[in-house]
DNA sequence: CTTGACCTTCCAGTAACTGGAACACCTATC
DNA sequence: GATAGGTGTTCCAGTTACTGGAAGGTCAAG
C-alpha cells in the first residue's frame, strides 16, 4: 500500500506519515522503486497515532504508549499513569482557558464597538498593576 | 532603568523582554554603554503585552492591539472585533479540550491501572475505524 | 511518448520564546 | 590596581509537530 492510499485511509496528510517514519514511530519497508510500503502493521500504528494525538497526547506520550501497546507483558498501570497525567494537564489547560474566557467575555461584553475610541478592553490592558 | 528593573516590575523575563524589541514591539533607547535604557513608555508597553499574552492573544493580535491603543483617534469597533475573533477562538478550544477530557477521563476509569496487561485505553486506541 | 498523478528527498518556516556560549561592563572589596 | 560577581550585550541553536515548496524520479493511461 501506497502512501495516498494510507493518507487517505488513517486521515493523516501524508507529509504527517513520513514525520512519523522520520522520528522512527513506524518503519515501514520500501519497494523496489524507493516507494513505503505499508504493511498492516503500520496501518494499525497509525491509527492507534492518530487516536492518541487527537487526545492531546504528545508524540512522545505516544511513542511510549505505541511501545505499551507492542508490549504484551505491560502492566495498565503503566499506560494509565501516562494517561492521568496527561488528563490533569487537559483540565489545567481548560481552566486556564475558563479564566482567560471569563476576563475577555467581560472586557468584550463592556466594550461598545463603535467608532468611538473610548475601549474598556484597551484600559484594562492598560491598567497599573 | 536596565533590563533587569524591567523585568521584575513587569514580571517578564529578560530574555522575552529582548524578544520583544527584536520583533519590533518596543524600541527602548541605548545608553552609551549600549545598555537598554527603557522609559515609562516602554514599561507600560510591556505591562499591556504582558496583560494581552496572559489572555492568550497572539504576538501578532497583540501588535494590532498596541497600534490600537496608542492611536487615540482608534474606533473602540476595531479592538472589540480582535478581541470577539480571539474569545471564539478559546471557546473552541475549551470545546475540543473538554471533549479530549470526558474521552480520555472515561477511559482512565476503566482502566484498572495494576499488573496486568489489560487495558481499555489501549484497546479503544487500537480499535478499528 | 507524453501527460498527469503519484512518489521521493531536502530545506525552510511556523509561534513564542528559552538556553547557552562568549564577551563587555560596572561596582565593591582587598 | 587587581579581581570577583553580578549585571548587560549579541548570536546561535533548540523547542513542538508538523507544513509548504522545490527539484526530481516513477507509473499508468492514451
Amino acid at each position: 500500500m501506497n502512501i495516498g492510499d494510507v493518507a487517505k485511509r488513517t486521515h493523516l496528510p501524508p507529509k504527517t506519515i513520513r514525520y512519523y517514519e522520520d522520528i522512527g514511530l513506524i518503519t515501514p519497508p520500501r519497494d523496489a522503486n524507493g516507494y513505503r510500503a505499508f504493511r498492516e502493521a503500520d496501518m494499525h500504528k497509525l491509527a492507534f497515532l492518530g487516536r492518541a494525538r487527537a487526545l492531546g497526547f504528545t508524540i512522545e506520550d505516544c511513542r511510549n504508549l505505541l511501545a505499551l501497546w507492542e508490549d504484551t507483558a505491560r502492566a495498565s498501570a503503566d499506560v494509565k499513569t501516562i494517561a492521568q497525567k496527561h488528563l490533569l494537564e487537559i483540565e489545567e489547560k481548560i481552566t486556564a482557558l475558563q479564566d482567560m474566557r471569563d476576563t475577555l467575555s467581560t472586557l468584550v461584553t463592556a466594550c461598545a464597538g463603535d467608532s468611538r475610541p473610548d475601549c474598556p478592553i484597551l484600559t484594562d490592558f492598560a491598567k497599573e498593576g
